[in-house]
DNA sequence: CGAGTGTTTGACTGTTCTCAAATGTCGTGG
DNA sequence: CCACGACATTTGAGAACAGTCAAACACTCG
Protein backbone atom coordinates (compact mmCIF):
# COMPACT_ATOMS: atom_id res chain seq x y z
CA UNK A 1 0.00 0.00 0.00
CA UNK A 2 3.12 2.70 0.38
CA UNK A 3 5.98 3.21 -1.93
CA UNK A 4 8.14 3.20 1.28
CA UNK A 5 8.06 -1.03 1.16
CA UNK A 6 9.46 -0.99 -2.43
CA UNK A 7 13.29 -0.54 -3.51
CA UNK A 8 14.34 2.32 -6.18
CA UNK A 9 14.63 -0.89 -8.39
CA UNK A 10 11.33 -2.66 -7.94
CA UNK A 11 9.50 0.94 -8.01
CA UNK A 12 11.19 1.94 -11.80
CA UNK A 13 10.78 -1.67 -13.24
CA UNK A 14 6.92 -1.78 -11.94
CA UNK A 15 6.62 1.04 -14.01
CA UNK A 16 8.53 0.22 -17.04
CA UNK A 17 7.36 -3.06 -17.21
CA UNK A 18 3.94 -2.23 -16.89
CA UNK A 19 3.41 -0.68 -20.92
CA UNK A 20 6.76 -2.58 -21.76
CA UNK A 21 7.31 -6.20 -20.75
CA UNK A 22 10.93 -6.65 -19.59
CA UNK A 23 13.22 -9.93 -19.96
CA UNK A 24 14.83 -11.20 -16.98
CA UNK A 25 18.33 -10.68 -17.64
CA UNK A 26 17.04 -6.77 -18.72
CA UNK A 27 15.61 -6.27 -14.88
CA UNK A 28 18.45 -8.15 -13.28
CA UNK A 29 20.92 -5.03 -14.98
CA UNK A 30 18.07 -2.57 -13.82
CA UNK A 31 18.38 -3.64 -9.92
CA UNK A 32 22.24 -3.36 -10.96
CA UNK A 33 22.21 -0.08 -11.42
CA UNK A 34 23.86 2.50 -8.75
CA UNK A 35 21.18 4.52 -7.10
CA UNK A 36 21.73 7.43 -4.68
CA UNK A 37 18.98 7.46 -1.95
CA UNK A 38 18.32 11.42 -0.70
CA UNK A 39 15.83 12.58 1.51
CA UNK A 40 14.10 16.07 0.55
CA UNK A 41 12.25 18.89 2.22
CA UNK A 42 9.27 20.31 1.30
CA UNK A 43 9.97 23.05 -1.21
CA UNK A 44 13.64 21.89 -1.81
CA UNK A 45 15.09 22.17 -5.17
CA UNK A 46 16.38 19.16 -7.03
CA UNK A 47 17.51 20.75 -10.35
CA UNK A 48 17.27 24.39 -11.59
CA UNK A 49 16.92 25.90 -15.33
CA UNK A 50 19.95 26.16 -16.95
CA UNK A 51 21.59 23.53 -14.85
CA UNK A 52 23.77 20.86 -16.89
CA UNK A 53 22.58 17.55 -14.65
CA UNK A 54 24.91 14.54 -14.96
CA UNK A 55 22.07 12.52 -13.23
CA UNK A 56 18.78 11.59 -13.34
CA UNK A 57 16.31 12.04 -10.67
CA UNK A 58 13.74 8.89 -9.91
CA UNK A 59 10.79 9.58 -7.01
CA UNK A 60 10.65 7.39 -4.45
CA UNK A 61 8.34 9.05 -1.90
CA UNK A 62 6.03 12.02 -1.99
CA UNK A 63 5.52 14.34 -4.88
CA UNK A 64 7.93 16.65 -6.89
CA UNK A 65 7.09 19.64 -9.39
CA UNK A 66 8.78 20.82 -12.54
CA UNK A 67 8.03 24.07 -12.85
CA UNK A 68 8.86 27.46 -14.88
CA UNK A 69 8.55 31.12 -13.73
CA UNK A 70 7.30 34.01 -15.58
CA UNK A 71 9.25 37.33 -15.42
CA UNK A 72 6.50 38.29 -13.22
CA UNK A 73 7.57 35.81 -11.21
CA UNK A 74 4.12 33.91 -11.36
CA UNK A 75 4.60 30.32 -11.58
CA UNK A 76 3.62 27.34 -13.64
CA UNK A 77 3.83 23.79 -12.78
CA UNK A 78 4.01 21.82 -15.86
CA UNK A 79 4.36 18.27 -14.74
CA UNK A 80 3.62 16.74 -11.00
CA UNK A 81 5.60 13.54 -9.99
CA UNK A 82 4.58 10.91 -8.04
CA UNK A 83 6.25 7.52 -6.50
CA UNK A 84 7.85 5.90 -9.65
CA UNK A 85 8.30 9.06 -12.04
CA UNK A 86 11.49 10.59 -13.12
CA UNK A 87 10.80 14.05 -13.54
CA UNK A 88 14.38 15.03 -15.43
CA UNK A 89 15.01 11.62 -17.64
CA UNK A 90 14.70 14.40 -20.58
CA UNK A 91 18.17 15.64 -19.35
CA UNK A 92 19.80 12.86 -20.59
CA UNK A 93 19.57 14.05 -23.88
CA UNK A 94 18.97 17.90 -23.77
CA UNK A 95 21.87 19.75 -21.97
CA UNK A 96 20.14 22.39 -20.50
CA UNK A 97 17.31 22.37 -18.04
CA UNK A 98 14.76 24.49 -19.23
CA UNK A 99 12.79 24.12 -16.60
CA UNK A 100 13.27 23.98 -12.61
CA UNK A 101 12.18 20.48 -10.27
CA UNK A 102 11.19 21.02 -6.43
CA UNK A 103 9.83 18.59 -4.13
CA UNK A 104 6.26 19.17 -3.52
CA UNK A 105 5.85 17.57 0.01
CA UNK A 106 8.83 16.02 1.43
CA UNK A 107 10.51 13.04 -0.55
CA UNK A 108 12.37 10.65 -1.16
CA UNK A 109 14.88 10.19 -4.33
CA UNK A 110 17.17 8.76 -5.86
CA UNK A 111 19.86 9.81 -8.19
CA UNK A 112 21.38 7.97 -11.26
CA UNK A 113 23.89 8.99 -13.15
CA UNK A 114 23.48 10.16 -16.79
CA UNK A 115 26.71 7.93 -17.68
CA UNK A 116 25.18 4.52 -15.18
CA UNK A 117 21.39 5.13 -17.68
CA UNK A 118 23.76 5.08 -21.11
CA UNK A 119 25.46 2.18 -20.43
CA UNK A 120 22.60 0.23 -19.76
CA UNK A 121 20.52 1.20 -22.50
CA UNK A 122 23.65 0.80 -25.09
CA UNK A 123 23.78 -2.93 -23.70
CA UNK A 124 19.63 -3.18 -23.44
CA UNK A 125 18.13 -2.01 -26.66
CA UNK A 126 14.96 -2.17 -25.14
CA UNK A 127 15.37 -0.53 -22.33
CA UNK A 128 16.37 2.63 -24.41
CA UNK A 129 12.57 2.07 -25.77
CA UNK A 130 11.04 1.70 -22.42
CA UNK A 131 12.99 4.68 -21.05
CA UNK A 132 11.93 6.56 -24.13
CA UNK A 133 8.28 5.57 -23.87
CA UNK A 134 8.49 6.89 -20.73
CA UNK A 135 9.42 10.60 -21.94
CA UNK A 136 6.91 9.90 -24.35
CA UNK A 137 4.35 9.27 -21.77
CA UNK A 138 5.13 13.00 -19.81
CA UNK A 139 4.61 14.92 -23.03
CA UNK A 140 1.40 13.17 -23.87
CA UNK A 141 0.68 14.64 -20.41
CA UNK A 142 1.82 18.14 -21.08
CA UNK A 143 -0.40 18.19 -24.57
CA UNK A 144 -3.60 17.06 -22.39
CA UNK A 145 -2.85 20.01 -20.15
CA UNK A 146 -2.14 22.41 -22.69
CA UNK A 147 -5.93 21.22 -23.77
CA UNK A 148 -7.13 21.75 -19.95
CA UNK A 149 -5.90 24.70 -19.46
CA UNK A 150 -5.74 26.53 -22.95
CA UNK A 151 -9.52 25.46 -23.21
CA UNK A 152 -11.32 24.74 -20.07
CA UNK A 153 -12.85 26.75 -17.56
CA UNK A 154 -11.48 26.77 -13.65
CA UNK A 155 -14.14 24.06 -12.68
CA UNK A 156 -13.46 21.62 -15.58
CA UNK A 157 -9.55 22.36 -14.91
CA UNK A 158 -9.74 21.25 -11.31
CA UNK A 159 -12.01 18.29 -11.95
CA UNK A 160 -9.73 16.80 -14.57
CA UNK A 161 -6.60 17.24 -12.17
CA UNK A 162 -8.33 15.16 -9.94
CA UNK A 163 -9.09 12.76 -12.11
CA UNK A 164 -5.75 12.38 -13.47
CA UNK A 165 -4.24 12.49 -10.23
CA UNK A 166 -6.36 9.22 -9.16
CA UNK A 167 -5.68 7.11 -11.44
CA UNK A 168 -1.99 7.69 -11.70
CA UNK A 169 -1.43 7.04 -7.94
CA UNK A 170 -4.06 3.79 -8.21
CA UNK A 171 -1.23 2.68 -10.78
CA UNK A 172 1.28 2.92 -8.48
CA UNK A 173 -0.88 1.81 -5.62
CA UNK A 174 -1.13 4.62 -3.17
CA UNK A 175 -4.86 5.68 -3.08
CA UNK A 176 -6.36 5.30 0.47
CA UNK A 177 -9.57 3.16 0.55
CA UNK A 178 -11.57 4.18 -2.13
CA UNK A 179 -10.84 7.15 -4.07
CA UNK A 180 -9.13 9.02 -1.47
CA UNK A 181 -6.17 11.12 -2.12
CA UNK A 182 -3.89 12.36 0.31
CA UNK A 183 -2.71 15.83 -1.38
CA UNK A 184 0.05 17.10 -0.33
CA UNK A 185 -0.81 20.33 -2.45
CA UNK A 186 -1.72 23.43 -1.50
CA UNK A 187 -4.03 25.97 -3.09
CA UNK A 188 -1.13 27.84 -4.60
CA UNK A 189 0.71 24.70 -5.87
CA UNK A 190 -2.68 23.52 -7.09
CA UNK A 191 -3.35 27.38 -8.82
CA UNK A 192 -0.30 27.20 -10.10
CA UNK A 193 -1.25 23.78 -11.57
CA UNK A 194 -3.75 24.46 -13.35
CA UNK A 195 -3.05 28.34 -14.39
CA UNK A 196 -5.63 30.43 -11.86
CA UNK A 197 -4.81 31.98 -8.74
CA UNK A 198 -5.42 30.51 -5.18
CA UNK A 199 -8.57 32.06 -4.70
CA UNK A 200 -9.76 30.85 -7.02
CA UNK A 201 -8.57 27.11 -6.59
CA UNK A 202 -10.93 28.00 -2.95
CA UNK A 203 -13.82 29.10 -4.75
CA UNK A 204 -13.75 26.21 -7.33
CA UNK A 205 -13.03 23.61 -4.75
CA UNK A 206 -16.44 24.76 -3.23
CA UNK A 207 -18.33 24.46 -6.35
CA UNK A 208 -17.21 20.79 -6.66
CA UNK A 209 -18.32 20.37 -2.87
CA UNK A 210 -21.23 22.01 -3.47
CA UNK A 211 -22.34 19.91 -6.49
CA UNK A 212 -21.04 16.75 -4.70
CA UNK A 213 -18.74 15.44 -6.86
CA UNK A 214 -15.45 15.89 -4.01
CA UNK A 215 -15.13 15.78 0.16
CA UNK A 216 -12.46 17.13 1.15
CA UNK A 217 -11.14 16.60 5.07
CA UNK A 218 -7.43 18.22 6.19
CA UNK A 219 -4.79 17.65 3.32
CA UNK A 220 -7.21 14.41 1.70
CA UNK A 221 -9.60 14.41 -1.04
CA UNK A 222 -11.90 12.13 -1.40
CA UNK A 223 -13.66 11.19 -4.85
CA UNK A 224 -17.61 11.51 -4.15
CA UNK A 225 -18.95 10.26 -8.05
CA UNK A 226 -16.39 9.52 -10.31
CA UNK A 227 -18.45 9.56 -13.27
CA UNK A 228 -19.41 12.95 -12.96
CA UNK A 229 -15.99 14.20 -11.61
CA UNK A 230 -14.93 12.63 -15.29
CA UNK A 231 -17.47 14.18 -16.80
CA UNK A 232 -16.78 17.61 -16.02
CA UNK A 233 -13.35 17.32 -16.03
CA UNK A 234 -13.71 15.67 -19.93
CA UNK A 235 -11.54 13.11 -18.80
CA UNK A 236 -10.60 10.15 -21.16
CA UNK A 237 -7.64 8.22 -19.62
CA UNK A 238 -6.22 7.40 -23.19
CA UNK A 239 -3.73 10.21 -22.83
CA UNK A 240 -2.12 8.28 -19.72
CA UNK A 241 -1.34 5.23 -21.83
CA UNK A 242 -1.75 2.87 -19.40
CA UNK A 243 -1.63 -0.58 -20.84
CA UNK A 244 -4.25 -2.02 -18.54
CA UNK A 245 -7.61 0.35 -19.38
CA UNK A 246 -9.05 1.04 -16.28
CA UNK B 1 15.64 29.82 -49.11
CA UNK B 2 12.72 27.18 -50.05
CA UNK B 3 12.44 23.74 -48.50
CA UNK B 4 11.09 22.67 -51.98
CA UNK B 5 14.50 22.61 -52.76
CA UNK B 6 15.60 19.29 -50.56
CA UNK B 7 14.92 16.13 -50.64
CA UNK B 8 13.44 14.62 -47.33
CA UNK B 9 16.39 12.79 -46.43
CA UNK B 10 18.66 15.80 -46.49
CA UNK B 11 15.66 17.90 -44.37
CA UNK B 12 16.21 15.22 -41.89
CA UNK B 13 19.77 15.05 -41.88
CA UNK B 14 19.94 18.39 -41.31
CA UNK B 15 17.55 18.47 -38.30
CA UNK B 16 18.90 15.96 -36.62
CA UNK B 17 22.70 16.68 -37.13
CA UNK B 18 22.23 20.41 -36.08
CA UNK B 19 22.33 18.67 -32.18
CA UNK B 20 24.14 16.05 -33.14
CA UNK B 21 26.96 15.08 -35.52
CA UNK B 22 26.19 12.16 -37.43
CA UNK B 23 28.57 9.59 -39.17
CA UNK B 24 28.57 9.50 -43.11
CA UNK B 25 27.44 5.72 -42.24
CA UNK B 26 24.75 6.99 -40.60
CA UNK B 27 23.42 10.01 -42.87
CA UNK B 28 23.74 6.80 -45.41
CA UNK B 29 21.21 4.80 -43.65
CA UNK B 30 18.88 7.92 -43.39
CA UNK B 31 19.26 8.36 -47.07
CA UNK B 32 18.13 4.79 -47.32
CA UNK B 33 15.04 5.12 -45.99
CA UNK B 34 12.02 4.25 -47.76
CA UNK B 35 9.42 7.69 -47.82
CA UNK B 36 6.43 7.95 -49.20
CA UNK B 37 5.92 11.56 -51.05
CA UNK B 38 1.99 12.84 -50.06
CA UNK B 39 0.40 16.18 -51.00
CA UNK B 40 -2.05 17.17 -48.62
CA UNK B 41 -4.64 20.13 -48.80
CA UNK B 42 -5.44 22.47 -46.32
CA UNK B 43 -7.15 21.11 -43.25
CA UNK B 44 -6.81 17.94 -44.51
CA UNK B 45 -5.75 15.30 -41.41
CA UNK B 46 -3.13 13.47 -41.50
CA UNK B 47 -3.93 11.08 -38.19
CA UNK B 48 -6.54 11.01 -35.85
CA UNK B 49 -6.48 10.91 -31.75
CA UNK B 50 -7.41 6.95 -31.18
CA UNK B 51 -5.79 5.81 -34.43
CA UNK B 52 -3.04 3.12 -34.10
CA UNK B 53 0.10 4.35 -37.02
CA UNK B 54 2.86 2.60 -38.41
CA UNK B 55 3.95 5.29 -40.04
CA UNK B 56 5.40 8.34 -38.97
CA UNK B 57 5.09 11.50 -41.13
CA UNK B 58 7.70 14.09 -41.62
CA UNK B 59 6.71 17.74 -43.08
CA UNK B 60 7.98 18.70 -46.03
CA UNK B 61 6.56 21.69 -47.16
CA UNK B 62 3.88 23.76 -45.50
CA UNK B 63 3.02 23.88 -41.59
CA UNK B 64 1.16 21.02 -40.14
CA UNK B 65 -0.67 21.28 -36.72
CA UNK B 66 -1.26 18.56 -33.47
CA UNK B 67 -3.87 19.39 -31.88
CA UNK B 68 -7.07 18.23 -29.31
CA UNK B 69 -10.81 19.18 -29.04
CA UNK B 70 -13.00 20.07 -25.50
CA UNK B 71 -16.43 18.20 -25.76
CA UNK B 72 -17.90 21.33 -26.87
CA UNK B 73 -16.01 21.65 -29.65
CA UNK B 74 -13.23 24.10 -28.74
CA UNK B 75 -9.66 23.30 -30.28
CA UNK B 76 -6.33 23.43 -28.96
CA UNK B 77 -3.26 23.72 -31.18
CA UNK B 78 -0.72 22.12 -29.00
CA UNK B 79 2.10 22.25 -31.45
CA UNK B 80 2.80 23.62 -35.06
CA UNK B 81 5.49 21.54 -37.63
CA UNK B 82 7.08 23.10 -39.95
CA UNK B 83 9.43 21.47 -42.92
CA UNK B 84 12.45 19.33 -41.36
CA UNK B 85 9.16 18.24 -38.22
CA UNK B 86 8.14 14.94 -37.54
CA UNK B 87 4.71 15.26 -35.95
CA UNK B 88 3.89 11.89 -34.60
CA UNK B 89 7.13 10.72 -33.90
CA UNK B 90 6.10 9.57 -30.29
CA UNK B 91 3.39 7.43 -32.40
CA UNK B 92 6.55 5.03 -32.57
CA UNK B 93 6.49 4.28 -29.12
CA UNK B 94 2.56 5.20 -27.95
CA UNK B 95 -0.04 2.62 -29.54
CA UNK B 96 -2.64 4.76 -29.80
CA UNK B 97 -2.41 8.27 -31.29
CA UNK B 98 -3.72 10.87 -28.25
CA UNK B 99 -4.04 14.18 -30.57
CA UNK B 100 -5.09 14.54 -34.09
CA UNK B 101 -2.86 15.78 -36.99
CA UNK B 102 -3.61 17.77 -39.63
CA UNK B 103 -2.33 20.08 -42.65
CA UNK B 104 -2.74 24.21 -41.78
CA UNK B 105 -2.09 24.77 -45.32
CA UNK B 106 -1.28 22.73 -48.29
CA UNK B 107 1.43 20.40 -47.48
CA UNK B 108 4.03 18.07 -48.71
CA UNK B 109 4.70 15.11 -46.39
CA UNK B 110 6.93 12.24 -46.69
CA UNK B 111 5.82 9.10 -44.71
CA UNK B 112 8.28 6.80 -43.10
CA UNK B 113 7.08 3.37 -41.77
CA UNK B 114 8.12 2.64 -38.30
CA UNK B 115 9.36 -0.73 -38.97
CA UNK B 116 12.06 1.35 -41.14
CA UNK B 117 12.48 3.40 -38.20
CA UNK B 118 12.85 0.60 -35.56
CA UNK B 119 15.57 -0.91 -37.90
CA UNK B 120 17.90 2.28 -38.58
CA UNK B 121 17.30 2.57 -34.95
CA UNK B 122 18.59 -0.95 -33.69
CA UNK B 123 21.58 -1.06 -36.24
CA UNK B 124 22.88 2.46 -35.46
CA UNK B 125 21.92 3.58 -31.87
CA UNK B 126 22.96 6.87 -32.11
CA UNK B 127 20.20 7.92 -34.39
CA UNK B 128 17.75 6.25 -31.99
CA UNK B 129 19.02 9.02 -29.29
CA UNK B 130 18.73 12.09 -32.06
CA UNK B 131 15.07 11.03 -32.32
CA UNK B 132 14.37 10.28 -29.25
CA UNK B 133 16.40 14.09 -28.38
CA UNK B 134 13.65 15.47 -31.23
CA UNK B 135 10.69 14.58 -28.90
CA UNK B 136 12.46 15.40 -26.01
CA UNK B 137 12.46 19.07 -27.54
CA UNK B 138 8.54 18.64 -28.62
CA UNK B 139 8.27 18.14 -25.22
CA UNK B 140 9.96 21.02 -24.23
CA UNK B 141 7.88 22.91 -26.58
CA UNK B 142 5.08 22.00 -24.49
CA UNK B 143 6.58 23.17 -21.36
CA UNK B 144 6.96 26.39 -22.73
CA UNK B 145 3.62 26.64 -24.22
CA UNK B 146 2.11 25.96 -20.37
CA UNK B 147 3.89 28.49 -19.16
CA UNK B 148 2.48 30.60 -22.14
CA UNK B 149 -0.83 29.37 -22.07
CA UNK B 150 -1.18 29.15 -18.12
CA UNK B 151 0.24 32.64 -17.01
CA UNK B 152 1.00 34.91 -19.98
CA UNK B 153 -1.29 37.58 -20.73
CA UNK B 154 -2.85 37.55 -24.52
CA UNK B 155 -0.42 40.26 -25.72
CA UNK B 156 2.36 38.23 -24.04
CA UNK B 157 1.45 34.77 -25.52
CA UNK B 158 0.77 36.18 -29.51
CA UNK B 159 4.49 37.85 -28.93
CA UNK B 160 5.95 34.78 -27.60
CA UNK B 161 4.55 32.89 -30.44
CA UNK B 162 5.59 34.62 -33.02
CA UNK B 163 9.31 35.28 -31.36
CA UNK B 164 9.04 31.21 -31.49
CA UNK B 165 7.90 31.16 -35.01
CA UNK B 166 10.53 33.41 -36.08
CA UNK B 167 13.64 31.37 -34.57
CA UNK B 168 12.04 28.27 -35.66
CA UNK B 169 11.58 28.87 -39.28
CA UNK B 170 14.98 30.95 -39.39
CA UNK B 171 16.56 27.58 -37.94
CA UNK B 172 15.44 25.68 -41.38
CA UNK B 173 15.97 28.94 -43.54
CA UNK B 174 12.30 29.93 -44.27
CA UNK B 175 12.31 33.52 -42.81
CA UNK B 176 12.53 35.75 -45.83
CA UNK B 177 14.39 38.83 -46.16
CA UNK B 178 14.93 40.55 -43.02
CA UNK B 179 12.11 39.25 -40.27
CA UNK B 180 9.33 38.90 -42.48
CA UNK B 181 7.19 35.75 -42.07
CA UNK B 182 5.10 33.94 -44.58
CA UNK B 183 1.84 33.15 -41.69
CA UNK B 184 -0.46 30.62 -43.34
CA UNK B 185 -2.21 30.73 -40.19
CA UNK B 186 -5.46 32.30 -39.98
CA UNK B 187 -6.55 34.49 -36.60
CA UNK B 188 -9.01 31.41 -35.77
CA UNK B 189 -5.27 28.88 -35.94
CA UNK B 190 -3.73 31.55 -33.98
CA UNK B 191 -6.23 31.67 -31.28
CA UNK B 192 -6.73 27.73 -30.76
CA UNK B 193 -2.90 27.90 -30.56
CA UNK B 194 -2.19 30.31 -27.70
CA UNK B 195 -5.79 29.51 -25.79
CA UNK B 196 -8.20 32.44 -26.90
CA UNK B 197 -10.87 33.34 -29.05
CA UNK B 198 -9.95 34.72 -33.10
CA UNK B 199 -11.67 37.62 -32.27
CA UNK B 200 -9.24 38.68 -29.44
CA UNK B 201 -6.39 37.42 -31.33
CA UNK B 202 -7.69 40.53 -33.94
CA UNK B 203 -7.69 42.99 -31.03
CA UNK B 204 -4.27 41.98 -29.68
CA UNK B 205 -2.38 42.07 -33.17
CA UNK B 206 -3.63 45.28 -33.49
CA UNK B 207 -2.04 46.03 -30.34
CA UNK B 208 1.26 44.37 -31.47
CA UNK B 209 0.86 46.46 -34.29
CA UNK B 210 -0.23 49.95 -32.22
CA UNK B 211 2.96 49.56 -30.44
CA UNK B 212 5.36 49.49 -33.31
CA UNK B 213 6.14 45.80 -32.69
CA UNK B 214 4.89 44.09 -35.92
CA UNK B 215 3.61 44.59 -39.16
CA UNK B 216 1.09 42.59 -41.34
CA UNK B 217 0.61 42.86 -45.05
CA UNK B 218 -1.84 40.26 -46.34
CA UNK B 219 -0.82 36.83 -44.98
CA UNK B 220 2.75 37.94 -44.13
CA UNK B 221 3.74 39.32 -40.57
CA UNK B 222 7.02 41.29 -40.65
CA UNK B 223 8.82 41.89 -37.07
CA UNK B 224 9.40 45.41 -36.82
CA UNK B 225 11.22 45.73 -33.19
CA UNK B 226 13.00 42.04 -32.69
CA UNK B 227 13.90 43.44 -29.05
CA UNK B 228 10.68 44.43 -27.79
CA UNK B 229 8.82 41.57 -29.23
CA UNK B 230 10.98 39.51 -27.28
CA UNK B 231 10.38 41.19 -24.43
CA UNK B 232 6.67 41.47 -24.72
CA UNK B 233 6.77 37.75 -25.45
CA UNK B 234 9.31 37.01 -22.18
CA UNK B 235 11.40 35.04 -25.01
CA UNK B 236 14.20 33.32 -24.09
CA UNK B 237 15.06 30.46 -26.84
CA UNK B 238 16.78 27.92 -24.12
CA UNK B 239 13.79 26.22 -24.44
CA UNK B 240 14.33 25.23 -28.57
CA UNK B 241 17.71 23.29 -27.40
CA UNK B 242 19.24 24.69 -30.65
CA UNK B 243 22.90 24.17 -30.69
CA UNK B 244 24.40 27.69 -32.07
CA UNK B 245 22.28 30.27 -29.28
CA UNK B 246 20.64 32.58 -31.69
C1' DC C 1 0.07 29.43 23.38
C1' DG C 2 1.68 32.04 19.56
C1' DA C 3 3.68 32.49 15.04
C1' DG C 4 3.49 31.27 10.59
C1' DT C 5 1.17 29.44 6.97
C1' DG C 6 -2.91 28.09 4.49
C1' DT C 7 -7.90 28.83 3.49
C1' DT C 8 -12.10 31.32 3.06
C1' DT C 9 -14.95 35.32 2.12
C1' DG C 10 -16.34 39.80 0.21
C1' DA C 11 -16.23 43.66 -2.83
C1' DC C 12 -14.38 45.45 -6.76
C1' DT C 13 -11.71 45.38 -11.10
C1' DG C 14 -10.13 43.80 -15.46
C1' DT C 15 -9.25 40.72 -19.22
C1' DT C 16 -11.28 38.00 -22.31
C1' DC C 17 -15.57 36.02 -24.28
C1' DT C 18 -19.84 36.23 -26.79
C1' DC C 19 -22.82 37.74 -30.15
C1' DA C 20 -23.74 40.41 -34.00
C1' DA C 21 -22.95 43.25 -37.74
C1' DA C 22 -19.86 45.54 -40.97
C1' DT C 23 -15.98 45.36 -43.79
C1' DG C 24 -12.26 43.19 -46.35
C1' DT C 25 -10.03 39.49 -49.24
C1' DC C 26 -9.69 35.68 -52.39
C1' DG C 27 -10.86 32.49 -55.87
C1' DT C 28 -14.23 31.04 -59.26
C1' DG C 29 -17.10 31.26 -63.09
C1' DG C 30 -19.67 34.02 -66.17
C1' DC D 1 -12.78 41.94 -65.95
C1' DC D 2 -16.47 41.88 -62.95
C1' DA D 3 -19.80 39.74 -59.87
C1' DC D 4 -20.51 36.59 -56.53
C1' DG D 5 -20.03 33.66 -52.63
C1' DA D 6 -17.25 31.99 -49.10
C1' DC D 7 -14.34 32.93 -45.78
C1' DA D 8 -11.46 36.03 -42.83
C1' DT D 9 -10.92 40.24 -40.24
C1' DT D 10 -12.47 44.15 -37.71
C1' DT D 11 -15.43 46.69 -34.58
C1' DG D 12 -18.74 47.51 -30.85
C1' DA D 13 -21.36 46.61 -26.69
C1' DG D 14 -22.48 43.88 -22.95
C1' DA D 15 -21.65 39.69 -20.09
C1' DA D 16 -18.92 36.36 -17.67
C1' DC D 17 -15.09 34.38 -15.61
C1' DA D 18 -11.19 34.98 -13.09
C1' DG D 19 -7.95 38.30 -10.78
C1' DT D 20 -6.77 41.54 -7.01
C1' DC D 21 -6.68 43.22 -2.54
C1' DA D 22 -7.76 42.95 2.11
C1' DA D 23 -9.45 40.98 6.17
C1' DA D 24 -11.01 37.16 8.95
C1' DC D 25 -10.59 32.57 10.13
C1' DA D 26 -8.41 27.82 10.66
C1' DC D 27 -4.76 24.79 11.22
C1' DT D 28 -0.15 23.08 12.51
C1' DC D 29 3.99 22.88 14.81
C1' DG D 30 7.26 24.35 17.88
Amino acid sequence: MNAEAHSPDTLMIRKLESNFPLSDEEKQALKGLPVQITHLKADQHIVRTGDRPHHCCLVLEGFTCLFKLSYEGRRQIMALHIPGDMPDLQSLHLEYMDSSIAAISPCTVGFIQHEDLRNICERYPRLTAAFWRETLVDASIFREWLLNIGRRDAYSRMAHLLCELLIRLEAVGLVKDSNTLLMPLTHEELADTIGITAVHVSRTMQALRTQGLVETKKSQITILDWARLQEAGEFDPLYLHLRDDS
